[in-house]
Order: C-alpha cells, then sequence, then structure tokens
DNA sequence: GATGACCTTATGTCAGAACAAAGTATTGAC
DNA sequence: GTCAATACTTTGTTCTGACATAAGGTCATC
C-alpha cells in the first residue's frame, strides 16, 4: 500500500492541473517513493485527496500509462512498472537529446544550398518536384566524436545562415520561425557505409550505421521538413516505449 | 468544407462508442473521402450528428491524433494530415506484423532449452541470477527469405513446446497461456553481422544488420520477456509516428 | 491605410454523476 | 473442506454542463 504522498497543486498556475498531477506523480517514481510494483491509491482517493475530479485523476494516470510507467488493470488497480527511465523517442532534435543528457553537442556545417525538389523528397514534403529547397548537410559531434550525419531538406520559404545552425539544432531554429512541430512519420534501418560516409565519421570503411529517416508536419498537417541521418551505430540506438491497449 | 459523411454507430454493440467513430474516420481517410489537408467538422458538430457527447468525439480524434493521422489546432480545428499509413509500430510481433500484411510467415525453432539466467538478462527480467529460463532461438522467414534470427527469454514457469512456435508466434503462445501483455520498452541499434548469423540469414559475411533488444510486461507490471532479435537490413526497417505536444 | 480592440469560433480544461465490466474476496451450500 | 454463487472494489465508458484560451477575422479609430 502505497504512503500517502502529498503533492502541491496549485490552482493558481497557468499549467493544467491533471500536468501538475502527472509530473508529481512521475517524479513520485523516478524518486523511489513509489518502487516498481507498488500499487497506486485508486482513482477516487486521489481525486478526493487533491481535491480534484476523477476525469482529471484519470488524464493524469493516463499521461504516465503512455509514457510505460504505469499499468491499469480493471478491478484491480494501477502499479507501477519498472522505471526503465528509457525517455521515449520523443519529438525533439538529436541536438537536444543531447544537450539535456548533459553532453556538449556541436554541429559542423558541411554545406547549405538552395537546390531543385529531388522526386524523392518532393513526394514526401508534398512540393511540385523542382519547387526550391534549402538542403542542409551538417556533421554533429558529442564529447569530440563524430556521431551523426544529417541531411536536411526544407521548403523554401526558410532561410537559415549558417549560425542558426551551428549554434543551436534545426528544430530550435524552425521553431524561432514560428513553425510548431507536431507530427513526426520516421523509418530506422541499417545498412553499410559508403566511403565518405565513413570518412567524416571517423569508423573503419564498410562498417554498419543506423540510418534514419524522418518526415516532420506542424500544426496544420504540412510537411515542413524531411531528413535522412546516418548514426555511428558503435554510439548510438533507439530507444522507445510501446504500449498495448 | 467536409462532405456530411455518415457512419454507423451502433449503441448496442459492445465496443466503445470512441473507438467505432475513430475506425470510422479512419476509415474515411484512408479511403480517400477525407483527403489530406481537409479540415474535420468541429466537435460540436460530430457530437450533434451521431447523438454522442463532446468527449467521446474528443476521445475518437485523440485517439488518431496520437496515431499521428490528425492534427488539431486550437481555435482553428482538426485537419488531416498526410496519409502516410505508416502502421506505427505496435506492441505486436513480427509473426502478427507478417501475417497481417498478407505474408506468409514461417519458423523455424533452431533450439529450445532450459538454462540458469545470465547476469544480464536476469537483470532485465527482474529475476534472481542463476533461475531457470526458458531460451528459444528462432529463424523467422517470408516469402521463403529469411528475415529476423530471434532469440527468447521466458521464466522458467512457461513451457512453450516446439510446435506452438512453429505453428505460431510467441505473443500468441504467450496470450494463451493468459498473459496480457501491455508495455515494452525496446531498444534499436546496428553492428555488423557475426559469421554465424550472416550465414543463417542468407546475407554476404560482414554485412549491416538492425538489432532489437526488448522487453515485454504484462498487465501486473511483471517483465515477462526479453528479446534479442536480428534483422537484414537489406529487407526490413522500423516505422513510428512520434507526436509532439 | 495601418493598427489596435473586439468578436467569433474552435479546441483545451475541469467538475460531477451514473452505469458497465472485470477481477478479487467473501460467503454459503453441499 | 471444496466449490460455486454473490458482493465488493476498481477501472472503463459515457453524459451533461461550464468556463478558459488561442487563432483569426472584422471593424472602427487614428
Amino acid at each position: 500500500m502505497a504512503p500517502a504522498l502529498m503533492f502541491d497543486i496549485d490552482r493558481s498556475s497557468p499549467t493544467p492541473l491533471y500536468f501538475q498531477l502527472a509530473r508529481a506523480i512521475e517524479g513520485a517514481i523516478t524518486g523511489g517513493a513509489l518502487p516498481a510494483g507498488s500499487r497506486l491509491d485508486n482513482e477516487l482517493l486521489l481525486a478526493q485527496r487533491y481535491g480534484l475530479s476523477r476525469p482529471t485523476v484519470r488524464r493524469a494516470v493516463q499521461e504516465l500509462v503512455d509514457k510505460g510507467l504505469l499499468v491499469r488493470k480493471r478491478g484491480v488497480g494501477t502499479q507501477v512498472i519498472q522505471p526503465h527511465v528509457s525517455r521515449s523517442v520523443e519529438l525533439t532534435s538529436l541536438y537536444e537529446d543531447l544537450a539535456r543528457s548533459g553532453a556538449s553537442p556541436t554541429t559542423a556545417v558541411l554545406s547549405l544550398e538552395r537546390v531543385p525538389a529531388p522526386v524523392d523528397v518532393a513526394g514526401e514534403l508534398d512540393l511540385p518536384e523542382g519547387e526550391e529547397l534549402v538542403v542542409v548537410r551538417r556533421l554533429r559531434s558529442s564529447g569530440g566524436e563524430p556521431l551523426a550525419l544529417m541531411t536536411n531538406y526544407l521548403p523554401g520559404r526558410f532561410m537559415p545562415t549558417v549560425e542558426d545552425l551551428t549554434e543551436r539544432g534545426l528544430y530550435q531554429y524552425l521553431r524561432a520561425a514560428g513553425v510548431h512541430l507536431r507530427v513526426a512519420h520516421q523509418r530506422i534501418g541499417a545498412r553499410m557505409a559508403r566511403a565518405e560516409e565513413a570518412r567524416l565519421l571517423g569508423e573503419p570503411p564498410r562498417s554498419a550505421v543506423l540510418t534514419m529517416q524522418r518526415t516532420a508536419f506542424d500544426d496544420v498537417g504540412q510537411p515542413v521538413e524531411f531528413g535522412r541521418h546516418i548514426y555511428r551505430a558503435s554510439r548510438y540506438d533507439f530507444e522507445t516505449t510501446l504500449v498495448g491497449r
């Protein structure tokens, strides 16, 4: 039985109540107050204790179920799962992932030009073939070691500078340009590195690399970015959390 | 403006109303009745038309937003995104994925034995080191060509037979054994194939392969399966959909 | 003609209530 | 003592109702 944890719910704060509660419970889990396998108090009780309604509590719990931290079972209750802390792949750029985990990412812009859209990229970005695009090729390193080789395509209306892409990440530039990224489709595969890629990444020739292809959509459902990335398999992998019904 | 699509909502059916509505809208999108970029009717209107309440409609729409098919924007409405139909990676086995997509998967059980748990696997399954485990090594093919080499560990209480694993998938066996899989953490990487792996997969030696490590948890939050899989990169890749706030 | 205030529209958040369904525990009969 | 029916607990689904907030357009004013 879980102890009566006490969180502060600030009703005057603009952050939604369900989000405050979700964050508080998440903190209790990662902080160890709620060990793996322990049962959460039932929804009615939680609602009563914090002066919230059941739908609000349910939404907070749902948030954590989606994150893979809790498991619900009708007639039984809600339990804490292994706190594997695998921060599930979110809609963030590699740069942000690295910066948040304490690494100090650096970026070298290899090229930045404007070209007519190739057929395949035009299809991904839902633009007519030949439309002008911005193409940027970058080498991302962390801890002094190369990590990824990234090629990104943006519609021609964007005009990033080399400084934008060196100092911060591509996604930070897009946000500053008023773009709100909402959804992305991505495809992860593997293949052998080509000679130039291996050289840039500091890997032996013909070594295995992870490939990632991503198309990102903004909040009106329009594609705004298409990228083909290559990661050093020896230094990087993807973590995801899958949630069943 | 979207045409007045008409779905049947069956109130006597045991399937939840929000799910029926979600499936209907999804069908309209993939079927072409709702092209990419078109706006959905607003929630109040939808609720009125089908005799549902707004929360129910919202839940249905949310379902599709999570799937990456729709995008919501406050004050504006809900729009259909590119129907990329990248069925996001779900909590299913490779076998089910293949079977559903019309392929005819076959499985060869290479070995099936009981061994004391190695340190790393014991940690993943949250069991004491040395505890008896079931280990199964399988080669999955589709269309006559090898596709994946799979090594899976189960707690000793399970006793699958070679037939179980040949005729159906591992997850189907687990479900039949009364296990309800709920969450899985997985890690995707790449590396070079070892000699034996390349031989089994029918790839040239030292070619690139995709690796996947998965720990699956049941509905009481306990780990019940740990697997290390190797996929032929030339024939397989992972698709995911990321949804931002 | 540009800019700000205001209104409309649509989604976002929250409350309170009721019944359904599934799992567990208890109780009762044999 | 065993087993089945029953009661209880807890999450699942759905409703009604209300107010908040953001985006976009309109209109009047400067």
